[in-house]
DNA sequence: GATACGGACTTTACCGGTTAAGAAAACGTT
DNA sequence: AACGTTTTCTTAACCGGTAAAGTCCGTATC
């Protein structure tokens, strides 16, 4: 990838109209002492008229701040495309990140080598600051790798996955086992939960949390299903549970995403049951979809774009020196909507 | 933003192991002629055992490549979680970015000058090797900012929106077009269509067709509402649309996303209004969102995935050096599901 | 056997900043 | 007036690469 030549204009140039050294003017545009007022805004001035700023790759080579942050996700792209959660999630993180100035470095990566391999080449070639980590699986290499390396990075995810990383992390174990109480209190005792990926951290969690829910209660049918968060398998999934014969059915399924829940609701549909009478469905990650679907959705509903906001605000803090630690943000509350009633 | 010290490995270790000058190990690494094939090894085996990749700021800095590419995308932060659009659209683009090793600088911003303000400084602060513009408006400041600087740039939007840049575009004329003939075609009189931002030169394209359309087929009724894209909005416009008396109400809605029609569809549900009996609906975008619903939505379908998987392989010819040009991409083709039928 | 030439490397000068160390002027002290 | 301080600014080395210009050497040419 070649550059098409542009007249640029750098220090020098600013240093040279301001009659200063290079010096002087990187003193001046790091608010260093050492100038006097006077020259500070002989060079400001300077540098506003030749509409100059400094070079971040030279900075950045120089030793002094990198202002990007990296995050890689791992998953088929075309997948991706279809969560609603990362966008959101996304569009949180840069509006913090945007406060800073600092841009954010996207990348999608196919396995957890690559995005190991990926991270330790951005962190080697400064390419960022810090990194955001997501995804995270039981034994997951990164968090040896982050620590070996020594990159600033926040992990997406709950503490007993991440180790020695600092977290920020949903309590997706209070939020399963609410979740059931909720749907056991309107009179449920066959319950299912349609799962994202089995390899996920955050899945096996919410699965135990689930299988424990289900336990403590004395439920009398406790199914689950593990998917790959598409509609489509959220649509399978839910169809192959309600096949069984109307005693043996469950009567409320619980949804790890929304996308998923939608599809329960139209295979429910199809298959002439209706929502919430002959079964309830619950979301979770509630956007705003869920209140567009006939009937609404109940969700367990949780501010992504503010989770993705305090995972930007503590990278800065880890970047900035703070010590390890674990952030818990609010557990997702429960949202009754009409896609959930006492069963007939 | 300050970075721990990490034991960095640099081209001058790795010269000092191979027993050559760095001036060599940049050669092998560039596959630049000049070397024999024993010293080539030699330096590479010494590059694996310590580890070591290019720098890519130095590289950067030093005059070489930049692999990186930006996209601002300048839409509020909220709403930009929602569409499904963008994300499948960045995924596609990562999906060609990442065969070249290359990474995407991604960015919020909240109006245009800041946007023409980020890419400028991007571009001369050498962040990135080009840019991919989306959401032209009529006159829009990028296209001039884009030839004054020089910048590598493709933009996503009608050759009319895009001035001399080279464009990546999807012939929204004829869409709209083929979707009003196929309604008119079902035997409906009197249609209307939920529209983007009004401020957007596609949404004014898609409208100016849409008049056109129906006053050539002479339909008795033509309606327009702009909206934000968002599925509130949606919701609004269509509840405007049908609270009119029976034979004045449309009787097919054309949406120009997936979101809103889904919003839609829950309107028309809770207004007692039977799709596609009462009213037929029509989305654009076509995410498998719309495979999801009941009934299933009827959609403009276009693949997003592919459309950004073509920009970005356009802005890699562009970099290269390719002149000016033009890439229309497969016109949205009129996918019958679920959601429409002839009037009653 | 002197000359030219091409291949294989090395040297050196940047790229555009930062920063430690040095120098000149201004200031206060005795 | 001589001398230490401080303030203000300059110099020069460095960050980790790239690339143009040199150096050295073996060999083909006449």
């Amino acid at each position: 990838m070649t550059a098409t030549p542009t007249p640029r204009v750098t220090i020098k140039d600013v240093a040279a109209r301001a009659g200063v050294s290079k010096g002087a003017v990187s003193l001046a545009f790091n608010h260093k002492p050492g100038l006097s007022e006077a020259t500070r805004d002989r060079i400001f001035r300077a540098a506003r008229e030749l509409g100059w700023a400094p070079n971040l790759t030279a900075r950045t080579l120089a030793g002094s701040r990198v202002d990007v942050v990296g995050l890689a996700i791992c998953r088929p792209a075309r997948q991706l495309g279809l969560e609603p959660f990362y966008m959101e999630f996304i569009s949180g993180v840069e509006s913090v990140l945007t406060e800073h100035s600092c841009s954010l470095l996207l990348r999608l990566v196919r396995n957890l080598d690559e995005e190991v391999g990926l991270q330790e080449s951005w962190w080697r070639g400064r390419q960022i600051g810090g990194s955001i980590l997501v995804d995270f699986r039981a034994d997951d290499p990164r968090v040896a790798a982050a620590q070996r390396l020594g990159i600033p990075a926040v992990a997406v995810g709950h503490p007993s996955l991440t180790g020695g990383l600092t977290s920020v992390w949903t309590d997706d174990a209070t939020a399963v086992t609410e979740a059931v109480r909720y749907l056991a209190a309107l009179g449920h005792r066959r319950i299912a939960r349609v799962g994202g990926a089995a390899a996920l951290g955050h899945t096996s969690i919410r699965a135990a949390a689930f299988d424990e829910a289900a336990g403590a209660l004395g439920l009398a049918g406790a199914w689950q299903v593990a998917t790959d968060f598409s509609g489509d398998a959220g649509a399978r999934a839910t169809r192959s549970l309600l096949t069984a014969s109307a005693p043996d059915r469950p009567t409320a399924i619980v949804y790890d995403n929304d996308i998923m829940a939608v599809a329960g609701l139209s295979v429910a549909a199809e298959m002439g049951l209706r929502v919430p009478e002959d079964v309830s469905l619950l979301a979770w990650d509630d956007s705003q979809l869920c209140r567009l679907t006939h009937p609404t959705l109940s969700a367990m509903s949780h501010d992504v774009h503010g989770f993705g906001a305090e995972v930007a605000r503590t990278l800065f803090g880890v970047i900035m020196g703070d010590g390890v630690g674990s952030h818990p943000v609010p557990t997702p509350v429960l949202t009754p909507r009409g896609s959930t009633a006492p069963p007939r």
